[in-house]
DNA sequence: CAGTAGGAGATAT
DNA sequence: ATATCTCCTACTG
């Protein structure tokens, strides 16, 4: 299924795989323009009409060769022509790709405007299009068998979503589960040789192909709706983040991972830590030079003039301050610098056990407050994942111009954090309920879902996904049992010691800082 | 029905 | 001692 998912990913996620072109095509444009896909296929090669015998007509096997075609075409073989004819989803080049967006210039989406996705976006589209491509290289020889392993440890489709609507090429009896996808090596299909097998028995005739087999194929989705996918449309990144957001959370962990590899490389070739916090100055220009290569961005001369912080100072900067100093580059820059905190606060989640124990090397581990919100994307799959069918990781991230600050304690004065030690061992943090919502209110872009900010001068947030709310909150203070009702009550015992307040016009889920708390 | 409001005892730190 | 947690009843939209 991850792989499936993928499939829809835009393809700057899944270079070498021109099999995948449909159906980017397919997300992003209407049907009626299949036939621009079809321009680009060399339709002479495919089987003409009438004689359509040697072409799988069942769904898997409408499926396994757009999984053994990668594999065909990663080899040192001739490339299909179609692949160089698409040049603008090319992605083996990070310049073929607009470099990622920075995190939302609204620091406060609404949640249509789908913040997971942008943080997504940021992961996906921008940067690690070519880590992926990378790792893909480096890391398997055999694409093919990984992507297979891969559908092989997915769970089964759930049954509600096979054949909703069945396709001519699809039936009702015939799933992925009861065709043993990674044993029956012969049912996949080498398109290549296939396609040889094709030109020797059907040999070109004069007859104008009408692509009605090309169509046919395109228009199948059967295979969506059977494994309950939704394509990835350009639109999808603007909207309907609810809708989709359980589809992308593995994808997204997919990308952390990718990034953290991608920072190891650029870590060894700079030869600095790979927590942000440890950078010297002359460790943070070496990394910005770096990041403005990579993305194509105009190389800054007085580099060292516009940041004299060393790594921990940078991370404290905001993204309003990147784009001050450096208009053209700012934002970009910010951005994938929160990627980077991101990608290196995931590692205790790794190594939960280590995680008090884990000394982050390069940066003194308790500047920060516990209770502070700590730049830390934990990205736990395991604790509760078996009653946890969302799969969710529990992401929070304070971002660095997080104004988290409101209260009596020790104000961080750098930017090295430590880990808020919350799951390890004997019992829940020692951070208060509003902190820790202030926590999930100043990561939007993972947040934004759950609870987001209505007027954030006021200090008035709303609750959106009250069961989620509470589900973090629980996790963080190690009650399983919290809920919505539980924690609304903590929210409650607020208004009478001046942290809350109730809001002029009551709303449902709707609650207001009081004002100190909520700068 | 889900959420709000608040009392009151229990519990963790 | 404090901050929640937990359970409860009453009320509201």
């Amino acid at each position: 299924m991850e792989y499936e998912k993928m499939l829809y990913m835009p393809s700057s996620e899944m270079p070498h795989s021109p099999q995948l072109k449909p159906l980017q095509f397919q997300a992003q444009t209407p049907p009626d323009q299949f036939a621009s896909y079809a321009d680009h296929f060399d339709l002479s090669l495919l089987p003409q009409d009438p004689a359509p015998a040697p072409i799988p007509t069942t769904v898997f096997q409408y499926n396994a060769p757009q999984i053994k075609v990668e594999c065909a075409w990663d080899g040192p073989q001739q490339q299909p022509q179609h692949q160089q004819q698409a040049p603008s989803y090319r992605t083996s080049s990070h310049q073929l790709i607009p470099p990622p967006p920075a995190y939302p210039h609204s620091a406060y989406p609404s949640p249509q405007s789908s913040p997971l996705q942008s943080e997504f976006a940021a992961y996906g589209f921008g940067k690690f299009g070519g880590s992926y491509d990378s790792l893909n290289s480096l890391s398997s020889p055999s694409p093919s068998l990984e992507i297979k392993q891969e559908l092989h440890i997915l769970p089964p489709s759930p049954p509600e979503s096979n054949c909703e609507t069945p396709s001519p090429r699809s039936s009702c009896g015939e799933n992925i589960k009861t065709e043993p996808l990674d044993a029956d090596i012969e049912s996949l299909i080498d398109l290549n040789s296939l396609l040889q097998h094709q030109n020797i028995q059907s040999p070109p005739t004069d007859t104008k192909p009408d692509h009605q087999l090309l169509r046919e194929c395109l228009e199948d989705t059967s295979f969506q709706k059977r494994h309950n996918l939704k394509p990835l449309a350009l639109e999808s990144f603007i909207g309907g983040l609810a809708e989709v957001r359980g589809d992308f959370e593995p994808v997204i962990s997919l990308a952390l991972e990718h990034a953290k590899r991608e920072a190891d490389a650029i870590c060894a070739e700079l030869q600095i830590s790979q927590d942000p916090n440890g950078w010297s100055p002359v460790q943070v220009h070496a990394w910005l030079r770096s990041t403005l290569a990579q993305f194509g961005l105009p190389p800054v001369t007085d580099l060292e003039l516009q940041f004299c912080e060393n790594g921990a100072a940078l991370t404290l900067l905001s993204e309003e301050e990147f784009v001050r100093r450096m208009p053209e580059s700012g934002s970009t820059l910010h951005a994938q610098l929160e990627i980077w905190k991101m990608a290196y606060a995931d590692q205790p989640a790794q190594q939960p056990h280590q995680q008090n124990q884990q000394s982050h090397q390069s940066a003194p581990a308790d500047l920060w407050p516990a209770n502070f919100g700590i730049p830390n994307l934990d990205m736990d799959y395991n604790e509760d994942s078996e009653d946890d069918d969302e799969m969710e990781p529990e992401v929070v991230v304070t971002p660095i111009n997080s104004s988290a600050t409101a209260t009596n304690t020790t104000t961080p004065t750098t930017g090295t954090k430590r880990s808020n030690g919350t799951r390890t061992g004997g019992g829940g943090s020692h951070i208060h309920l509003w902190q820790f919502l202030k926590e999930l209110l100043a990561a939007p872009q993972v947040n934004g879902t759950a609870i987001r900010w209505i007027d954030r001068s006021k200090g008035i947030f709303k609750i959106e996904d009250s069961v989620r709310v509470a589900k973090l909150w629980g996790r963080r203070k190690n009650r399983p049992a919290m809920n919505y009702d539980k924690l609304s009550r903590s929210i409650r015992q607020y208004y009478k010691k001046g942290i809350m307040k109730k809001t002029e016009r009551s709303q449902r889920l709707v609650y207001q800082f009081c004002h100190p708390y909520s700068q």
